[in-house]
DNA sequence: ATTGCAATGTTATAACATAACATATATTAT
DNA sequence: ATAATATATGTTATGTTATAACATTGCAAT
């Protein structure tokens, strides 16, 4: 599998899968919250929070800051909707919220688009290695940077 | 297994270790790195780059900056004798150096010790998870967040 | 001795993130 | 409908993490 961009249409129902959760589940999904979100997911790549900052600027046309937009990455996180990419301090947006609370991730550094790779072998994996280590697991960063096909192919 | 803190004789034989591999590598271990190393290994627990820096200044009783502390950190993770921990921006020693360049790590959130974790049926695992997608990878970031046995106990 | 190079010193600032408090908006209970 | 409450946002300031850029030092090779 190469690593691809989303299409228009599974933006759309990214968007509509997360506007139908929050109304079932009373989530305040806030103008501001969902323009994180959708520039978030159409971005295609890892954004960084002054990125969506600026672009929160340009759509509002008025002053931003910082907390307005990490306030709504944080909602969008706890809810499982976007993922924090620590190795790069960006964020990215989840194609299947509520599937699962943690995500892997395939990070190419030359296009820098990512895909998740939330497999349950690898799951399993990672679970077995901390029983046996008496662990209990309350979060895990799992990022995989390299090449994807199309780049180590140039 | 639980996750304890390293023996002082443990820490001798890991700082020896890195002085032997840079002399047989010809790496230069200067002072200043040498010092790094020592604190981030003697810390027990995953140490942030400004707290390094508080104690060199008291060691050398002169004033010194970031930079110095961040190159001295590059120097030690290029050569596999430290490791970065994404998820809570600190720095860790690497009990095993050159053995492997990949590490991963599970980390106490409660008493904040960490482990190294770097068993071959993950790293298999992630190696499949990773050919699956058609990805080559040039480096992993993998740390599992959690309570180790004793403070799950507690 | 001079050149070249690796490491360190120094200043400044970039990049990432949150504390604290004020204000506004939505929700609920009366 | 209104007051009380909770939730969300605005705003200022600052904390935290990390690097750019350039000067200086020390040492090795010619």
């Amino acid at each position: 599998m190469s690593m691809k961009s989303k299409s228009t249409s599974e933006l759309k129902a990214s968007i509509h899968r997360v506007e139908e959760i929050c109304k079932s589940n009373k989530l305040g999904l806030t103008e501001i919250r969902k323009q994180v979100f959708e520039i978030i997911v159409k971005n295609n790549k890892p954004i960084k929070a002054y990125e969506i900052l600026d672009k929160i600027r340009n759509i509002n046309n008025k002053p931003s800051h910082p907390p307005t937009v990490y306030r709504a990455i944080d909602f969008l996180i706890e809810n499982g909707f976007v993922h924090k990419l620590n190795s790069i301090n960006s964020f990215v947006g989840c194609f299947h919220p509520k599937a699962h609370k943690e995500c892997y991730f395939l990070i190419c550094k030359k296009c820098n688009i990512y895909q998740e790779c939330c497999d349950d072998s690898l799951k399993d994996r990672i679970s077995k290695t901390a029983i046996h280590n008496n662990f209990v697991i309350s979060n895990t960063t799992l990022e995989i940077e390299g090449h994807c096909l199309d780049c180590s192919q140039k």
